[in-house]
DNA sequence: TGGTTCCGTAACGTAGCGGTAACCATTGGT
DNA sequence: ACCAATGGTTACCGCTACGTTACGGAACCA
């Protein structure tokens, strides 16, 4: 079930958001201070952050900033909780990535579904990937290579719809790793290579692709479909 | 600039919102009716859609189902205007693809922010550094040149990023090899310079370039994209 | 139990990156 | 004008990072 991260220093509020959001079946882990707010979120990699924007110690702007520079975090929606409707012109004008926000006081019901929200925008992104003949269709797990199935394992698959959920994006080996197989495995990062190497076999058969899967020396790799443009490397 | 789709059959806040939104810099056009809602969304590929749930001859939820099965309409974001709060679990509820919602009544300046949010969260959060020409796009690892892409190695990517992202600040050697190579790595402070001719080499091609990367004598380097203006060291 | 597929590691070859050293150019002080 | 110090430039070689192949174990199926 999806992970929430609740920074929040009001005790009673706290405890009645954790109740009700639990309630909802969600996992609720929280921090009543801003301190180590971030170093917990970089651990437990929630899948949304509810944060209070009014912290004793820290500003929760401050921590959405930090959230936001952390390729690992960068993507992970964040509700703020503010105080005043005219803070919602600070979050909103700057450039923080807040995804939503909700003013105190507000109803349960209403950051409840604001949540919901966030996770049904999130999956929304097409059922199906395409990208240079490539389709992956995330429902049925299958992928196609223009039109006629490829027959990928696993972890092939989940690696090519990651690469591709983002495309151009240069993940390093430890970024895949721990989209793909999880953080806690011990692996090493050569398996990556390895990975890269069977699917780049199966999907670049075809001569005229230029190549989907490109290795960026020092860095990673990226999916991009490339029209017959320019190298690159970096 | 962005254009926005109000479907809205009260005329009374038809004008407010209408008046409103076009204040803020938006081009609003809008249906009264839901009947030829679905035309005109297909005609005008609005960026974004503000939905009355409740419409005299068509239900809203309808419009946005149609709205979300139109491959051309599919990513359009809805904001949901709804008469009461206990609409949202509905809205939310139910796989419709709405992208928010406000209940009436509501603050002109809260719908404004909610639709300012969505152009926001849209456009994901920007990983690029430009100037005097250069472009680094930190998700792609890779740097541009007035359009056309650099070819540069790791090292390079990450002392032009790192000087880069802090226009017109000298670093001395020991800074830079602390930010770019790590704190404990065992180097030369002259390995900098040799980088630092590197990346002049390949960003200073063009002569009408005044230089990007100055030599602060006694102090280091810093990244600075002058006019025409005089120099100026410490 | 045997066979097959999938997974991850280990090992090897190679291109080119990375860093050093050495030399040259420039600056600045006296 | 001289010298010292700093920075620019070049060439060279070790070694890293990546591609690739092969292998052993685990899981799955019949």
């Amino acid at each position: 079930m999806k992970k929430i991260l609740l920074i929040e220093d009001d005790t009673d509020l706290f405890a009645l958001l954790k109740y009700n959001i639990e309630k909802e079946g969600f996992i609720l882990t929280g921090s009543q201070t801003g301190k180590g707010a971030l170093d917990l979120c970089r651990q437990m990699r929630p899948d949304l952050i509810l944060l209070d924007i009014m912290l004793p110690d820290y500003d929760g702007l401050e921590i959405c900033k930090a959230v936001r520079k952390d390729p690992d975090l960068l993507s992970t929606p964040i509700i703020f909780l503010t105080a005043r409707a005219s803070e919602t012109d600070r979050i909103v004008g700057l450039e923080l990535g807040a995804n939503d926000y909700v003013v105190k006081p507000f109803f349960v019901r209403e950051l409840i579904a604001r949540i919901k929200l966030q996770f049904r925008n999130q999956s929304s992104p097409a059922r199906v990937l395409e990208a240079g003949g490539v389709q992956v269709d995330r429902s049925s797990c299958q992928a196609r290579l223009n039109g006629t199935p490829l027959n990928l394992t696993a972890t092939e698959f989940r690696l090519l719809e990651f690469l591709m959920s983002r495309p151009g994006v240069v993940f390093s080996r430890e970024q895949l790793l721990n989209a793909v197989w999880g953080q806690d495995r011990a692996i090493t990062d050569r398996a990556v290579d390895v990975y890269v190497l069977r699917l780049r076999q199966k999907i670049e058969t075809d001569p005229t692709n230029p190549g989907l899967i490109h290795s960026v020396r020092g860095f990673g790799y990226t999916f991009e479909a490339r029209t017959s443009s320019a190298t690159s490397a970096a």
